[in-house]
DNA sequence: ACTCAACTGTTGTATATACAACTATTATTA
DNA sequence: TAATAATAGTTGTATATACAACAGTTGAGT
């Protein structure tokens, strides 16, 4: 029964953060994943990203990641060429449209991310994040 | 920065949930939202239930609940007739052949349950919940 | 009874995601 | 070196979801 409960609860909880996380990106014409995306592809601090890159550092596991990059090109958020020493691959960069985006939305994003937890003192935020870890066997 | 690593991790473990309980569902041709639908239709006590009715207890809030309706009539797991003394309304039941899925899948998700949340301790599993409640102010 | 608002559900459209088939390129190996 | 396998990414298709517009039915006020 606790499993049961737990689990339900497991759901709830996402469907309640992605609410609120998502009317963070909204306005700014992003999906979630398009924001991990350029957040992935500013952390290579200049060097391109392939496609295989991105995927491993995504949260869920995308086999769409081609035209997740193609949505952010046509907004000119990123750019992408093939890799000249292995034509197989595509370097993939984030523009500096792409930068000035991350930088509007990074303290938005952090605001929310405090409110929607501030029913929780920090200790509780550090049980519960390490219990999901935990849960996981990933600690 | 203990936030934003929790909200991290509850979408990393949302990811994970899904996975599982997805493969506990896919051998029956069904999805977590229509086995929801169902629950809620045994959990009528033979007693029809509207599309709102079904809408309020579902985890998701489902825009298309008529969809979802709809495919599990044609896999002849519930009918939907529309309500006589409302015709606004429709009566939606839960069919044997849907009743008697239940009855397969049931023990099936309740070990997958155990079985994905055993690296937690009874009194864990019981904090983690309550957490997560407290998170969204739901205790 | 007539008009208008509220309710209930359905349908259209756009976007997102999952899975499999496919293309192009590079590596292996016989 | 020719054939085959492995790699990297793209595209097709089906399904899922979100949101808005729509249609039919009922209720309320005049």
């Amino acid at each position: 029964m606790e499993s049961k409960k737990l689990v339900i609860e497991l759901f709830k909880s996402n469907v309640w953060a992605n609410d609120i996380i998502q009317d963070v990106f909204k306005p700014h014409d992003i999906s979630m994943q398009q924001f991990n995306v350029l957040r992935i592809l500013r952390g290579q601090k200049g060097n391109p990203a392939n496609l295989s890159d991105i995927q491993e550092r995504m949260i869920s596991k995308m086999s769409n990641t081609t035209r997740l990059v193609d949505k952010l090109i046509a907004k000119g958020l990123t750019s992408r060429v093939t890799c000249p020493n292995n034509r197989r691959k595509v370097n993939i960069t984030i523009t500096k449209k792409g930068l000035a985006l991350l930088d509007v939305i990074d303290p938005i994003l952090e605001k929310h991310e405090k409110e929607m937890t501030d029913a929780l003192t920090k200790e509780e935020k550090i049980k519960l994040t390490s219990l999901l870890l935990k849960m996981k066997k990933n600690d």
